[in-house]
DNA sequence: GATGAATGAGCATTCATTCAT
DNA sequence: GATGAATGAATGCTCATTCAT
């Protein structure tokens, strides 16, 4: 009657599924064949299917935890930094650090393709609204000017990091160009 | 027997591809399958690979008359304009009106297959050396700091422009924080 | 322990199925995904396994109401009407209803596949003697010929009606001249 | 320059892939794989599909001759027989004849897949004016009564034939009840 | 008895590239 | 030089059935 062992089996092969994501993806970026994914997990295809029925559903469970952790982490910085500007600045940093790692994720994310949707509608719903707290502190200090489009500015960030970090292609530094952009004054 | 007509003959199918591959690529992007556009210029794929053994060479002489304009442009909005500052504006606006145009175009130059490497130094080696000196003068003239590779600076505007102009991601915009973040003082 | 209410329980659960499985043939044919069944029950598929091993069984199961009641139509029909031939033909307007209204029942009754030969089985054993003694009576009556087998009647009416009812095409009027190809004369 | 050599071998290819597709249809039934089919011609999938972008065309395409012929059929049979009822009924054994061979094609033909429509204009443009020229002379003659459309009665062939000729299920025989159904008087 | 998770085979379809004519 | 037919690998997705809990 009792169902704890099968979903302790379930949530198991789960974490399992979504670790053999992440590691294809890293190597494969996310859009990887899912017989690939299928094969690292040692499961058929049909079981990464049952858990996540779009690839849209994997990747945003793949991420999830680190898009969570950016979304508290804009609130904590605007507290714990010198000023908002600082905030916004280490905020992208962290935004980027995480775009840049995830390989084919910054093209995704600018997809067309509406297989996409759910996904960007999760990154957006999840961190709109945290760039955009950052960027109001920001322009409430005085620090940078009104008017910055918190969607335009996180697209932004995205595209620059699709290049990934490369010798002579910084994308930290670029997005550091891009706020400097934004300063009053 | 004069070769003559021949090459006319030859030249005139060269132009015709290259106006089919132009027109699809602005229907289906420049990674559209090569048999769309072997039937919009009413040949044979096989000619396609005569004329242009890779899509990269097809890519590039669709191109080419584009990038060079864009090579000329540089050093003559630098007489043209008021300030190297201005020229530079200009000459990016110039390159994301070009980039945002090319369906795909900024997605291929951003990827990491080997087979689009020469494109990337076809379009590196004609305009790389041309923002070089816009970047140059501009620091002469004490209005950006010293110190931006040319190099990142247009990997950067094709990231930017990977997204395409939309309602809310005004590519020319982002492109104009991006320089006034290079601004001196 | 009595196990009375087991039984009681495994009688309402077997019953859920029934309608549940009813529910889906009606929107997705007697076809339908093992999965969608159990969804709509809200049970496991295996459950639906141990009650109905093959899909057969559970059609079987689905439709066993209406294929008895059809099963004592037949003699009523003799009793009631005003000839036997008058009987056959009100009972197969029954039997077309039925088999017209359960979308791809029809199929699966023509289907060579041996998985369903225990369908064929239950149908013509409980309704081949019925059609058969219609037949026989309208032969004694004189009203139609001898030696039609009702097997391949029945077969037959199943054939038409595998169309279905549309507005070109009017299931009832054809068998209705089937049977009219019969009369004596 | 001439295209004479090339059209040669693959008008030959093209016979040899009906060919294998009629092989296999006998077989597996019209609507086995692809792949199947391919294996059978000794080519790969894509040429089947180059040649034949839906099933539909295949089918139509390896049938084609026969249903020409079976159209052809109509007018001469009503020349050569003794009356139109005659011919009428020797037109639906061959129409009877030609489905009842085709694996499966009887069931395509009730599908309401719409990738399945080609076919079935295919087949009513084609064979849907004769049946009715048919019906009509038989009517002008006095020998059926008026009224039967020819897409039902020819719709009623294909679901009659759909069981295939079986030691208890004449097809012929069924036919030939139902046109006698419509006989007048 | 019941569950529902896992399986993995099976199929349609696309496309870059080659090669005989 | 030009043609376009053929290739066949690659991938997403579905579903009946089994089995451990």
């Amino acid at each position: 009657m009792s169902d704890r062992p099968k979903r302790a089996d379930a949530r198991r092969n789960q974490e399992n599924l979504l670790d053999a994501a992440a590691a294809v993806f890293v190597t494969s970026g996310v859009e990887a064949p899912i017989r690939d994914i299928a094969a690292k997990a040692g499961v058929g295809t049909a079981t990464i299917y049952r858990h996540f029925p779009t690839r849209a559903d994997l990747i945003v469970a793949v991420y999830r935890h680190q898009v969570e952790a950016l979304a508290e982490a804009g609130p904590a910085l605007l507290e714990s930094s010198e000023t908002p500007y600082a905030a916004l600045a280490k905020w992208l940093d962290l935004l980027v650090d995480f775009v840049v790692t995830k390989r084919g994720l910054a093209a995704v994310l600018q997809s067309d393709d509406p297989c996409y949707d759910p996904l960007h509608s999760y990154f957006l719903d999840r961190l709109e609204p945290v760039c955009s707290r950052l960027l109001d502190a920001a322009v409430e200090s005085g620090e940078i000017r009104a008017g910055q489009d918190p969607y335009e500015l996180m697209r932004a960030v995205g595209g620059l990091s699709a290049g990934g970090d490369k010798p002579r292609y910084n994308v930290r530094r670029l997005v550091g160009l891009l706020v400097a952009g934004l300063r009053a004054g």
